[in-house]
DNA sequence: GTGATTTCAAACACCATGTTGATTATCTTT
DNA sequence: AAAGATAATCAACATGGTGTTTGAAATCAC
């Protein structure tokens, strides 16, 4: 009663033909009979499993952000003690090995809600790391989390998006060294 | 024959109609049926000048980003000298005396592309500062940008959240220090 | 195999869409 | 102020997606 291979199927084939389809156009753009027709799914059978497209879409990202924790978890279990680098490098290899369901979440017609929610993983990672030694007020610490998570998030898209991008430790890396001293050391 | 002060009322009220219409729903989730409602315009009038929703938020987008532009392209022209701060304090006050507007476009039903056109504002009107010294390839050059834009976008987000934030000089001088700096000189 | 669950096809009323043509209201020009 | 031009309005229409309901067929777990 647990797993029913047709649900398996069902919601498989739709989570993958709307994954496809959002590499074309926006989620406002497309229809859930276009979706259906797509998935060979019958229309009706979509509406008992979902409210509508967006409800999709939200449960895709719902399950890639509880996955992307849940491989941090176990990273972070292992090594008791995990530092930024290895954090990041940690999302940089997960991100490649979805670098396909991540390039439609993150890209230009993903939403912002996704990646606040990528960013707040971000923080809740690091923030314990800053959090001993920080001599900041709480408000000025919050606004550092927002440069760095977004800026992080930021450099995730565009290395989305190349073809020749470097592996995810140097990506760490170069992060880290900008999170932590800035551009100045990089130029001049 | 240039301003008829029909198109311009119709215009209006449909883009000050969506505005407010934003803060409730994300775009995809009104109607142009919806939206002539609440601006009390026929629907024939509004497909006369837009194609549907998204046509009306891109302009109004791209509207801000023409302003914006012409905004900073007076100051420069005035101060031939500007560096970083300088741009910097000119951008938060142009989004602190539009605060309603910005709050809905940047905000959580916003769209990634306006914020990307932003980032390329704030990138262009920096990136001549550092090209000159700058001693690393340009790629990673390119990778600095987005860190540093994207960055500093979510700052500007969540200044825009907050009731009591700073004002715009201080703000300005708060990114400036992370973008150069880091977040080293403000921990331990 | 058997009962339970799911999928499917078809049909349904409802609503938004995009367009049309005729009418009314407003603007610009003189 | 009047005339001609332009734009907004209104009613109406065909079209297509929506969300739901039926009963039958297919598939599942046990």
């Amino acid at each position: 009663m647990a797993g029913d291979r047709r649900i398996q199927y069902t919601k498989m084939v739709l989570r993958e033909s709307l994954i496809e389809l959002l590499r074309e156009k926006p989620i406002a753009r497309l229809t859930v009979t276009e979706l259906c027709k797509k998935a060979d799914i019958n229309r009706a059978t979509f509406y008992s499993h979902y409210r509508d497209q967006f409800d999709l879409l939200a449960q895709i990202e719902s399950a890639v952000i509880a996955d992307i924790n849940s491989y941090l978890d176990h990273f972070i279990h292992e090594t008791s003690e995990a530092n930024m680098v290895q954090i990041l490098t940690k999302i940089f290899e997960y991100i490649q090995q979805n670098s396909k369901l991540c390039q439609v979440l993150l890209g230009n017609n993903g939403n912002i809600d996704f990646q606040t929610n990528i960013m707040k993983i971000v923080s809740q990672r690091v923030v314990f790391e800053w959090q001993k030694k920080q001599k900041v007020d709480e408000t000025t610490a919050e606004y550092i989390y927002t440069y760095v998570a977004t800026g992080s998030i930021g450099i995730i898209r565009k290395w989305l998006g190349d073809d020749k991008g470097k592996p995810p430790q140097q990506m760490a890396e170069f992060v880290s060294h900008l999170v932590y001293k800035g551009i100045e050391a990089l130029i001049e």
